[in-house]
DNA sequence: TCTGGGGTCCTAGGACCC
DNA sequence: TCTGGGGTCCTAGGACCC
């Protein structure tokens, strides 16, 4: 049976949301109608723009950007922080939506959706009219505006929803692809890079059509299994399924590019301290064990390097991973300034499949009565409240 | 270049075993 | 030792996505 899948994508997300959000707040100013960008803080190095408005779109400003960059292609840019929890409560509101439809919604990203409807629309209902519904809805309930892709394939409906913006519904069927897919440049296919279009171009591929149309056998033995996949997707047969089981992580992981290079161990342990913290407590909100512990670190030159290591026994408590990542730490760090540091826990299993083993429970059952109650603290009191006192030595001396 | 942060997946090479 | 070949596990790094 031919399949219906919608992908729906929220337009300028991180903007539009932000801009409803100071509208709600009586700012009288709508960000989307003036040049504006939502970006980091420069003080903090951290400034790069992650959103833009389509006005500031037209004087260049690209996603990524430094804002130094936005500011001298648009020098009245109006740059504006991120709102995270805004954007996660506007992302809930709108799986809550697509519920509605179907039971089949896998949330691709924050702003990003599948729905499969093949078993659930009326003989009699077209799926383009579901689309139209569902993108007026939206803008009637909430304000901003999404893009639909419909398709036979899931890889297509993602295609499709990439298509002109903003406010649009797009089929891109199997049977519509030679039309509609196959005379775009390769770089607008869909996990085609910058690393892989200099490669696809030395062999003359320049559209996607050229990419269908090579041998699927030339494309494994130049691209291994990356090649197939993006042969198929050129092809319309992606084969791919909706996930619409909630997916449990496979890693957890939280790191900064620090506010000035660092050049010594023991400030970078106390930074590594916090952001084990933060790994930590999330394992822990997911109800998982980490069989596997990274610390990564990018130098002043931005050459990242990472160590890791797997663990003996499974853990969730904070001490665990501290311990491990620190001896990563010592093991990496040789002596050069540090932009970022950065903590990762992987291999991730879920609590209830473990074997309980009598033999690592006493010495383990002290530290997990700590997090238990730090986890407590920060449910009531915020995430920010409590920090464990870290290497005290480092600011005696 | 004044260049973020959170992920997933893949590959290549080394260690180790039979 | 002038040392095969296959399988598995682990690690480091990189490509890609939003």
């Amino acid at each position: 049976m031919k399949k219906k899948f919608l992908h729906i994508d929220v337009n300028n997300a991180f903007l539009s949301w932000t801009a409803i959000e100071r509208l709600k707040k009586g700012d009288t100013i709508d960000l989307r109608t003036i040049p504006s960008v939502i970006g980091g803080d420069e003080s903090k190095r951290h400034g790069i723009v992650v959103a833009k408005s389509n006005i500031a779109k037209k004087f260049g400003i690209k996603t990524a950007d430094p804002i130094y960059i936005a500011r001298k292609k648009c020098p009245s840019i109006l740059v504006v922080p991120a709102d995270y929890d805004a954007y996660r409560r506007y992302s809930d509101s709108l799986y809550k939506l697509f519920l509605e439809y179907t039971e089949k919604v896998e949330r691709f990203s924050i702003d990003e959706c599948f729905l499969d409807l093949t078993e659930y629309l009326k003989p009699d209902e077209d799926l383009v009219k579901v689309a139209i519904e569902i993108k007026e809805r939206i803008k009637n309930t909430f304000g901003f505006t999404v893009n639909v892709g419909v398709s036979d394939d899931k890889i297509l409906a993602k295609v499709a929803s990439d298509f002109e913006k903003p406010d649009k519904v797009h089929t891109l069927y199997k049977s519509e692809i030679e039309e509609k897919l196959w005379k775009l440049p390769i770089d607008e296919m869909f996990m085609v890079g910058k690393k892989s279009i200099p490669k696809l171009n030395r062999m003359g591929i320049k559209t996607i059509g050229d990419l269908a149309k090579t041998e699927k056998t030339i494309m494994i033995k130049n691209f291994g299994k990356y090649g197939y996949m993006i042969w198929r997707y050129a092809n319309g047969e992606s084969g791919e399924e909706v996930n619409y089981q909630e997916e449990k992580p496979k890693g957890i992981g939280n790191s900064i590019t620090v506010p000035y290079d660092i050049g010594n161990i023991d400030e970078l342990n106390v930074i590594l301290v916090q952001l084990v913290e933060k790994v930590a407590y999330r394992l822990r909100k997911h109800d998982m064990y980490a069989t596997v512990v990274n610390v990564q670190l990018k130098n002043s030159d931005f050459k990242t390097v990472s160590h890791q290591k797997k663990l003996d026994i499974r853990t969730d408590t904070t001490k665990d991973i501290l311990d491990v990542a620190k001896e990563l730490l010592k093991e990496l760090y040789k002596g050069d300034l540090i932009r970022l540091i950065g903590v990762r826990v992987d291999g991730l299993v879920e609590k209830n499949e473990m074997q309980l083993s009598i033999f690592d429970m006493p010495e383990n059952t002290k530290n997990k009565k700590i997090d238990e109650t730090i986890d407590r603290l920060k449910e009531r009191y915020g995430e920010n409240i409590i920090t464990r006192a870290t290497d005290m030595k480092s600011n005696k001396d």
